[in-house]
DNA sequence: AAACAGGCCTAAA
DNA sequence: TTTAGGCCTGTT
């Protein structure tokens, strides 16, 4: 497990995780699951992001490997929806080793060894599901773009609720011991916003229009309808027993796909041996394991070692996003 | 300006 | 059962 200690860091309050092994904030929320965490500050070896849980803004910094600053937070909450959605009590050292035993594959042990701090997060099912429904065909800007916009257009502001006064991301001297804690509520980004609901989607779906969703229109609101009937009951998914039934109920929903499923389970459901398969993915593949990959080979953590490829392959191609 | 971006649907073999 | 187009939109 991990320890923490609450204290003052920067002259804020906060609280210090530490304990977590090879963990790294950049890693684990640049890595393509999550697309509302965003960049505060980068100073050195420290960097500081704010992103939205639930109904919570959640700002965090790290400046060394396994260990993560967490400021202005309730410290149940560390022990609460925090540390579940960052995954902090996870033995992901057993995990790589696990994966590793499996494969004598070169280009994964060098995957596994350039990112292992990847945690896989426990996002919100209807959040990942919708989120991952607008990740497709699209590019990754854009879709952090559209995901704030939708936000801004059905979601409650955290930042007026939470008492900051400024926008986080146009307090453009941020610095460490400047506090966006202390700092305008922001109507115009989008990142200060509660996840739109399946319900207030399904009340008003033409708002969605001015987010520009494009073609995925028709299969946002079919998701947010099915959501909301209970004929896609993401909470009984979330306990199914047999992965095959947690893909194919995702997949009722039109434009829900194997690969959009897939990545709702791995990053919503912890589904640990789910294994999206995206573009980046068959390079990979195509490259470097022959042309194909059997998952099951890889055992129940074939999805975290499919984040170790997916990551790696982005990094050796420059991918900035 | 043509191609592409973390897919999926539909129609046609 | 597999395969090719097409799809909104923004960016390069």
């Amino acid at each position: 497990m991990f320890d923490k200690k609450a204290g003052s860091v920067f002259g804020k309050d906060a609280i210090t995780v530490s304990g977590l092994g090879d963990y790294s904030l950049e890693d684990t929320l640049e890595c393509g699951q999550c697309f509302r965490a965003v960049e505060l500050c980068r100073e050195g070896d420290y960097v500081e992001y704010l992103t939205v849980v639930g109904e919570k803004l959640v700002f965090v910094g790290q400046k060394e490997r396994g260990e993560l600053i967490f400021f202005g937070a309730d410290e149940r909450d560390i022990d609460g929806f925090i540390g579940e959605y960052f995954a902090l009590g996870e033995d992901y050292a057993a995990i790589k080793s696990d994966i590793l035993s499996r494969t004598d594959s070169e280009f994964l042990h060098a995957a596994a060894d350039a990112a292992s701090g990847i945690r896989i997060l426990r996002q919100d099912p209807w959040e990942a599901l919708f989120s991952f429904i607008i990740s497709q065909n699209n590019n990754i800007p854009r879709i952090k773009k559209i995901i704030r916009s939708i936000s801004a257009a059905y979601g409650e502001n955290l930042a007026e609720r939470s008492g900051i006064s400024e926008c986080p991301l146009k307090a453009k001297g941020y610095k460490n011991g400047t506090s966006p804690l202390d700092t305008s509520p922001c109507r115009e980004c989008g990142i200060c916003y509660t996840f739109p609901s399946a319900e207030a989607v399904n009340t008003s779906p033409e708002k969605l229009l001015d987010s520009h969703p494009g073609f995925r229109y028709k299969y946002l609101t079919d998701a947010a309808a099915k959501v909301l009937s209970g004929e896609v009951d993401l909470e009984k998914i979330k306990d199914a027993s047999d992965y095959s039934v947690t893909l194919s109920e995702l997949q009722k929903i039109k434009g829900v796909g194997e690969k959009v499923a897939s990545c709702t389970a791995l990053f919503a459901f912890s589904n640990l041996n789910a294994f999206p398969v995206d573009v980046w993915m068959k390079r990979a593949i195509d490259e470097y394991f022959g042309g194909n990959l059997d998952s099951t080979a890889l055992g129940e953590y074939a999805g975290v070692a499919q984040q170790y490829i997916f990551h790696y392959i982005r990094m050796l191609a420059g991918e900035k996003n």
